[in-house]
DNA sequence: GTGGTCTAGACCACC
DNA sequence: GTGGTCTAGACCACG
């Protein structure tokens, strides 16, 4: 498990870690019943204090998303999934449709914001595959 | 002018009016050399402590959006509509683009964001109609 | 508002905090709309970490019970009374069940259990007269 | 001797080891001078860490309610059924004492509090004739 | 003034 | 070794 933490993101770092756990979740990343980094472990992999790992770790127990074996660390609940991909598709649709709302309001028509879409899938789709290509050459 | 502001937006109240003005000025709603509501007016219109008005204003002077006529108040800046609208053109690509890829790191495929994208418009449009129809009916 | 702290008693501080102003929001002493005493005012008063006082307060947010209004503080939720009133008679119906079963498994009959519990329930009785009393005196 | 371990109750599990222990010596389930299960064979039926039944054991021997019999293992003291039994009484007591006091802060009358007490000792004693008719049945 | 966040380091209970 | 709790004190954003 790789997490990147970015202090000036604005995010709060807890919150970047509880994202990152719960995407990880909702893309399989992390499946149910694995076990989560340790807090000594992530806070030193992230030179963070423990404290702000155990206050990311505490929140996602208390939203159901890890559990907690006594004397082995927290582990991935297997209820969590299903909310974790719920929430996460939730949260995309609900940002595609500010965006348009936003656009529609700033009199772009249809036909722009198609055609700003496919620029911008097409720009994603080409980094990826640029990403890809690197990756095989490795 | 009319400003909507929602305390519990996440983002901060002197952020929402900053966007709020910018965005009337990028529409057209605010002509360059126009006059903007004293500190007064909109503190009290808006019912919101006149510090928070006042940081609003003096960040947009700051951008150079507004400037201070002596003896008359604030008003908007004639270089400010060219930038206002550049501003938000790239704000509504960078979101589009953002979206986007976190959607795509979410394993969403071209045809599934494409319905996304087609629906979510739909039901903009599909709004905005009912609200002109609803105007129209007054 | 007058919280009691006993660092000894096993529960942590902060979920004593919690568990009294849930208590005073059950039993009316906290109305739905009342603030309550600022971190700073409350840490003071009770000596604790400011910290201390903050993760109860944020915890209570979490929990629907406590809303922030920002640059005032934080106040009692109104969805919060009837919810804090419901898990208060759980709670306690919950410990009378659990009381009962256990001294069932200890063979105590019906009978004794009634004359334990008319027992209780009458020194409660006399000890809350003595401190009627007491308070009337003053 | 069968012990249940909840490893989320809250309390600790060499203290429901413990606990059980004495209660089980309370209602003479567990006799003077009776073996009590050793070490592996404890920690293996009820899949725990041998070191977590060890610490039971060995404040239950601080405690005077266990005795280690060299060459034989650890078995009741005779002198612990009495304590056992009066620390349960007082337990009890104490238990219904608490959830009295709470009940009468929140408001609770007396004729509720007798109502709740008949309704809950009602389903206990249906709940145990459930039991023992099913028992009969097999 | 309000709360929010983070760091640093201590002690504890449990396994 | 694991996480849980608390303290002390810093800095920031907001109103």
């Amino acid at each position: 498990m790789f997490f990147t933490i970015d202090p000036d993101n604005g995010l709060a770092i807890y919150d970047q870690i509880m994202r990152q756990v719960k995407f990880a979740v909702a893309s399989g990343a992390l499946q149910a019943g694995q076990r989560v980094p340790s807090l000594q472990e992530l806070s030193a992999q992230l030179a963070l204090n423990p404290n702000t790992v155990a206050r990311a770790y505490r929140e996602l127990q208390a939203e159901g998303v890890l559990e907690m074996v006594r004397g082995v660390g927290l582990e991935i609940s297997s209820k969590a999934v299903k909310r974790c991909q719920q929430e996460r598709d939730a949260l995309i649709r609900e940002r595609m449709r500010s965006v348009l709302t936003e656009a529609r309001q700033s009199q772009f028509d249809d036909a722009e914001l198609q055609r700003m879409f496919d620029e911008e899938l097409a720009l994603l789709s080409e980094s990826s595959r640029m990403a890809a290509s690197k990756t095989r050459k490795r």
